[in-house]
DNA sequence: GCAAAAGTGTTGAGTTTACACCCATGT
DNA sequence: ACATGGGTGTAAACTCAACACTTTTGC
């Protein structure tokens, strides 16, 4: 049995940024080989053979747009035996987390054309990419409540009101704007900068903050049921 | 490269079964053959071609242990190019759960010798199983709070004290009996039944529930955040 | 009658929600 | 001066945590 399994795997990435303006955005490389050519679809590609799987989507990622995430989680391995039309193909399906301010995209870099897209306004995709992009995004649901990824999707300093619209985009409703500091301030979780926002398009610029990661840990580890956002 | 891939998969299954007198069970079969022969090892084997990944682990639990779990779910893929000798032998894992009332094995039945362990303390064990096992719980652990899963390990009428039991093992602490109680009744997830427990080994038999599911997918479509523990 | 587990309410503390006005900046 | 988003406090509702005695059964 096991001398006779052909089954090829892939490793690819749903790699995410977000901004207040423009919302979450999944960053897509078009196909240029068939099958599916000429349609989006996640960086990825076959693993090598004696390459650690997050090994092989940091290496897809980089050849495929260029960029380097700093935040890569293994979320889900999508097998359907006829998801492929070349045959058995898994794939072990990645979220990648990406800054804004490493997010640029130097286009004609790689040989291969990618772009940003709004997660709610998805192209034509290849494969059953736009259900492994929803997967992605169930899963960061259930991980942001209690876990600090959300700092993985801003800037090292960054004004509160950006970490709230990641948390009303990914959720799907309005926050209030002062429970929502109360809460997170309460916590300890943020550090005040020096430095505000500067040029904003509108409005009274905001206050920096930076997430204190310490702080976090301390309290993780001392046992205290950690709820970011509920 | 895709021509030269040669990555083998299995799919392998932590099934669990819980009650408070003995805990968190583990179901393992001991392997007959290299590597790692005589070990205990999770049931689970190599994936067919043209298999879809949740058939294997049913036919491959059947195989081993003549046991069928009532809910698997796929939980992380291991991919460790050295977690076995034989070569890239990637590792999908699943957790299975299954009601006490299920879970008797009927010994010689098989081929491979099966036996229940105690998720506590385990025997030695094969491959990279025990890390496997260890990423279920935790998988179980985010879970629990906001799905019904917990029911998936009780029988179809269980005393309160068992679910309250079950939560406890898992988060590994105490829980106020009456707290627990009012929680779970306010929220209106228990259905009372005729019968009560017959012949406790000690003590007032307990008064049975059954799970209300109508009520549950009723409170999350209303939107109602359902958290069955904190 | 004793041992063992089940059942049951109240109170105080803490958390969550709802809500509206002034501030700092660019144009 | 006006438009835009940022910053801030309080009170009421609700939820959570702590706590002990009585009941039902088997032996």
């Amino acid at each position: 049995m096991p001398v006779h399994q052909h089954i090829r795997v892939t490793a690819d990435a749903v790699v995410l940024r977000f901004n207040s303006k423009e919302g979450m955005m999944v960053l897509l490389s078009k196909r240029s080989i068939p099958p599916h050519i000429f349609k989006w679809g996640l960086p990825g590609g076959f693993v090598q053979n004696d390459e650690p799987l997050e090994n092989a989507v940091h290496r897809e990622i980089r050849d495929e747009t260029g960029l380097r995430v700093n935040y890569l989680e293994q979320f889900k391995t999508f097998g359907a035996p006829d998801r492929d039309p070349r045959g058995r193909v898994l794939c072990v399906a990645h979220v990648g987390l990406i800054k804004p301010s490493a997010a640029k995209l130097t286009l004609g870099a790689g040989n291969k054309e990618a772009r940003w897209y709004p997660v709610r306004e998805l192209p034509q995709m290849a494969f059953d990419h736009a259900e492994v992009i929803a997967a992605a995004l169930d899963h960061l649901r259930l991980r942001f409540r209690h876990e600090p990824l959300a700092f993985e999707l801003l800037d090292a300093k960054f004004p509160v009101s950006e970490l709230e619209k990641l948390y009303e985009w990914l959720y799907d409703r309005m926050v209030d704007r002062r429970n929502f500091q109360k809460k997170i301030h309460g916590l300890g979780l943020l550090t005040t900068q020096q430095e505000k926002l500067k040029h904003p398009l509108q409005g009274r610029p905001a206050q920096l903050f930076s997430f204190n990661r310490e702080k976090f840990t301390e309290l993780q580890e001392k046992g205290t049921f950690v709820e970011i956002f509920s």
